[in-house]
DNA sequence: TCACATATGTTGATTAATAAACAAAATAGA
DNA sequence: TCTATTTTGTTTATTAATCAACATATGTGA
């Protein structure tokens, strides 16, 4: 692909989260972001529809990078699972401040949705259901872990991360474990 | 000016600077340059004919911001003095690598002709004569202040900075103070 | 309420940057 | 030394980004 392209979308998403960070979303106008991304503004509108389809995408590219981070890196499922777990809470705790403003914004509902949407999406390809009571909807506990999850992310990132990455990851592994066949709930295919 | 222009010298000045910090300049290649700074190959001989054009331009880049930063912005001329010649020294060691690696380079002697001459034009724009002995010679005296200046900057950045920017532009100010009329030799008009 | 400023979204002409391909020169490496 | 690889410099068609100029909409203060 054509490096301008990447490099302009890149440019404006940066402008935008550091905008997030700074002030309300319905404060942020296109003008002030094209000026910090320092492109025209009309090459925003050419790779955004309005600041909302902006707002969305730049949703998804931070999902996708955190969801990244989740990947398990060696064969050792168990092993992998910790070390991986501890990369994601690491992740978070870096951007833990774009995080929280998506999280603590009542504008805001798209951000928590799509988190949702994607650890039950996450969840589901992941969920071992062998050796689990058959009379357990799968449905359910699919729903029931993502929920589970996400639940400590928001606690831990809306209380200004009161526990180590590392003492989060252990946690909620030893959590997991109590299900032995769920290893990476963050994990994704 | 087309900001596309300013960016793209920016991302090849930025790289090739870097890649000067990194590796003797003999090793350095268009390409490397081009990769690093993310763009076309070609877009580096828009700009420059060489990667000597390229090196003489950032070094006069380089040298300007230097000069930029003395620039005594108060009215007051013997305060302000210090405080540009503070900056100028802060500046210097926030950038030594890069002036450390420029004047200890064997195959590249324009950095110090170049510095040799810009300083030489600051002190000629700076000096004011009078109440010198009329039988010193102005041109003289010029070369003379502009050597002295070069050396201390010289000997302190390679010798790793051994006494603070304060201090240094202190004992700078305190020497040049003895021939009073000689408040900014580094400054530019 | 009215006027004034600022923001939005669109358009069209222009230009810088891009990728790809090329021959020639320089530089390993064997 | 000969060969393979990399680098250099240039060219061409294509495209994304730019600027400037719009009309419209949305505030904001007097």
């Amino acid at each position: 692909m054509d490096r301008r392209i990447e490099k302009s979308r890149q440019a404006i998403m940066d402008a935008f989260t550091k905008l997030m960070l700074e002030k309300d979303f319905e404060k942020i106008t296109i003008n002030e972001i094209a000026e910090l991304a320092n492109v025209n503004r009309g090459t925003v509108y050419s790779h955004y529809v309005d600041i909302f389809d902006l707002l969305n995408q730049c949703i998804e590219s931070h999902l996708n990078k955190l969801f990244e981070n989740c990947q398990p890196r060696g064969s050792d499922s168990s092993i992998s699972g910790k070390d991986s777990l501890c990369k994601t809470f690491n992740y978070l705790e870096q951007n833990a401040f774009f995080y929280s403003k998506m999280l603590m914004s009542k504008s805001i509902t798209a951000f928590r949705n799509r988190l949702h949407v994607l650890m039950v999406k996450s969840v589901e390809e992941q969920l071992d259901m062998n050796g689990i009571n058959t009379d357990v909807n799968r449905q359910i506990m699919v729903q029931y872990f993502a929920s589970a999850t996400i639940g400590v992310i928001e606690w831990w990132i809306t209380n200004s991360m009161p526990y180590s990455s590392e003492y989060m990851a252990e946690q909620l592994l030893s959590l997991m474990e109590r299900y032995q066949n769920v290893t990476e709930p963050l994990a994704r295919r």
